[in-house]
DNA sequence: TCGCCCCTCCGCCCGCAGGCGGAGATTCGC
DNA sequence: GCGAATCTCCGCCTGCGGGCGGAGGGGCGA
């Protein structure tokens, strides 16, 4: 089966450049073009491919909202990948939260654009390489924050580490003391040998501490009502 | 200028198809080759180069300890680019947190492989398609947190924001009070306000939903003495 | 002009948090 | 076996945090 390809740019000379290169492969067919992003949802609605090249500057509406839009309406698995000039930053976090899948500078080779769609078609994703340099390097900075604080994190006791991980839950120290099953009391110690063991002054300094040191990490929390 | 390479696999074979394959471009040079970790370090400290390429599985140090050695030492730029059979999580955050440029399949064509060299000698980078898939998942998903809890955040006023901002650093109401110039009683107003209109029952809540919200993110942030 | 929201501030009250000092039980290494 | 560390718990005390109710001034839109 082959890939159906939906391509999105509002120069038709683009356009028609793209779709004649991939039109030439046997396993891809170019089911749709559109020139402005409205076109593109529009199109996306009644061909459903599988892979959209979207081009960012278009009339109307611009490739990362019409990424936003076709994402979020799709009941198939479409994959977008993004087509530009330029790779500046804003635009690269805007389209992954998109959902895009990736994110290519349209100089780049007829041989790699092809091969670009098969990985986005087999759920692969892929990143201009100096894209990547920036993903990763605010990805290991993420990550790197450890290193610094979480050294401190070994001064505590395995018991108090848990107890910490449930202040940066919200939790009180009853509802800590019901969670682990002991008294309210040893909670009331366990904190106290925490806060003094980081030099924190209470439970909010707490709270950041863990996050910084990255015992708990942003992302699937519930909080307030 | 060429670019000096060098190869690190334990296995012999492995490591001359490699280096037969890049020796023979004109602007690359394998100027090494090492076959364990601890060779890898001594190799790259005495050879300088712009590129290793480096395995994983090694006896005596692994590749991803020796990345963070050579990197962490290396007064030079040099990039490392990971060679693996497959491409399972704990590796990948471990090898980007290490400080290297990429991480490709060792099944790739001999054409890619020279181009990933060119790609990280030039300071860009590159990851498999489903490695980046997960990264940038899990960089969406970072900034997916966004639009659930941080419409919530568009209910407080301006300075609520900011007082909440000044709680998620850790800070009480009179120092909140002294760097936002106002009195101890107006914080508490604040904080009152902040804490009813998020549905939170006291400060260390409010440093996680500034957490989890995006208000605040980790990094760069002083905690405790 | 009037009303609404925001920012500012006040006093009163209660409760949880956190410091201090002490203590029994367990485990583990010397 | 003994000391050290950990986990468990207790009582007492202080103080900050947070709720409640109120109030004055400034800005902005109906």
């Amino acid at each position: 089966m082959s890939i159906r390809v939906l391509v999105v740019d509002d120069q038709a000379l683009v356009r028609g450049g793209f779709a004649m290169v991939l039109g030439h492969q046997d396993d891809i067919d170019v089911v749709g073009e559109a020139g402005t992003g409205l076109e593109a949802v529009e199109a996306a609605r009644s061909h459903r491919p599988d892979v959209i090249l979207m081009d960012i500057r278009m009339p109307d509406m611009d490739g990362l909202e019409a990424t936003t839009h076709i994402i979020a309406e799709a009941d198939w698995p479409v994959r977008v990948l993004i087509l530009t000039t330029f790779d500046p930053d804003e635009y690269v976090y805007k389209a992954l939260r998109a959902g895009a899948s990736g994110f290519v500078l349209k100089d780049i080779p007829p041989e790699e654009l092809i091969a670009a769609v098969r990985v986005v078609a087999d759920g692969g994703a892929l990143l201009s390489p100096s894209i990547t340099r920036r993903l990763i390097g605010r990805f290991a900075e993420h990550l790197a924050v450890d290193t610094k604080l979480s050294s401190r994190l070994e001064r505590l006791t395995g018991r108090e580490r848990e107890v910490l991980a449930a202040i940066a839950r919200g939790l009180n120290n009853t509802e800590i003391a019901e969670e682990l099953f002991i008294g309210a009391a040893t909670v009331k110690s366990h904190v106290s040998s925490i806060l003094a063991k980081l030099g924190l002054r209470d439970r909010a300094q707490a709270v950041v501490f863990a996050y910084e040191s990255g015992l708990v990490e942003a992302g699937d929390r519930e909080i307030g009502s």
